[in-house]
DNA sequence: ACAACTCAGTTGGAAAACACAACCCACTCC
DNA sequence: GGAGTGGGTTGTGTTTTCCAACTGAGTTGT
């Protein structure tokens, strides 16, 4: 009966729902946070890797640092909020160990949790401490 | 030195990384599992819901099943590679819960434990049982 | 001094994807 | 027999994206 679902999610994905702005987040995750070097990482055309640097700093999730003056140079760091896109990064990167396979190129990335440990994280609920399932997770309530 | 990082995420993005793919992956854990239905949920135009719930199915997200003859009639459930996705639409919703707000229109859609949990899912690591961070989860690791 | 190189972008033009409305088809219900 | 339903397809613009080349301030090499 009524129109689009009004929810969190979507408006995430309206903020970084494209094929490049999550590449751009895991390389601030890993520590890139130069324009050159996202290009050559993430693969994106430097047009778009622009206008996606210029976005992402209007939404709030990089900032732009000056790291050098004469010519003036910056560099783009993530935001509280911006790290905080983290787990998605983490969740796409399990589903594809899980289920896209290597195509045995080159050295991929890995995360790893610095307790060394080799498991991959997990959801889990923070009361019942239950690992989130698919289907007892998601539920629709009524506001 | 080397081009695009061989990733898992990246991987993951091919599948699921552009703007309509993951709120049909949304829908379909909601119980969503028609065309017309999911139009209306997602806002979709109906020539790229076509299109996407056939790449969904060819990538093995989604499967199409016959649910009438005469006139036949399908609907589109995840498959397990599918459900799996359920982690990354989690951490979306967080994400908008924290940092995209809400701007006062109709009933929001609502992930909830079936524990009945009101706190939000955390991402932990499997052996030391601490809260993943964006700093000291993503490590990129040498093969 | 002059060339080559670095870094961070812009610009222009072709190709692909997208959005929107309209249409189609096989049926069912009134 | 006319309207309605469910699941699409088609045609026509409009936007994005992609790619390659270029700019421009400054640094380094010779």
């Amino acid at each position: 009966m009524d129109g689009p679902r009004n929810c969190s999610a979507a408006r995430t994905l309206e903020v970084v729902g494209d094929r490049w702005a999550l590449l751009i987040v895991r390389e601030a995750l890993l520590g890139d946070h130069r324009f050159d070097e996202m290009q050559r990482r993430t693969g994106a055309p430097r047009d778009i890797l622009a206008a996606r640097l210029k976005k992402l700093v209007a939404t709030g999730v990089l900032e732009r640092r000056l790291y050098q003056q004469r010519p003036p140079r910056y560099e783009y760091h993530l935001t509280e909020a911006g790290e905080d896109l983290h787990t998605v990064i983490i969740a796409l990167h399990q589903w594809g160990d899980r289920h896209a396979a290597d195509d045995g190129r080159p050295p991929a990335t890995r995360f790893a949790h610095a307790c060394g440990a080799a498991e991959p994280a997990r959801m889990v609920c923070p009361d019942c401490g239950e690992t989130v399932a698919p289907g007892s997770y998601a539920r629709e309530v009524a506001a």
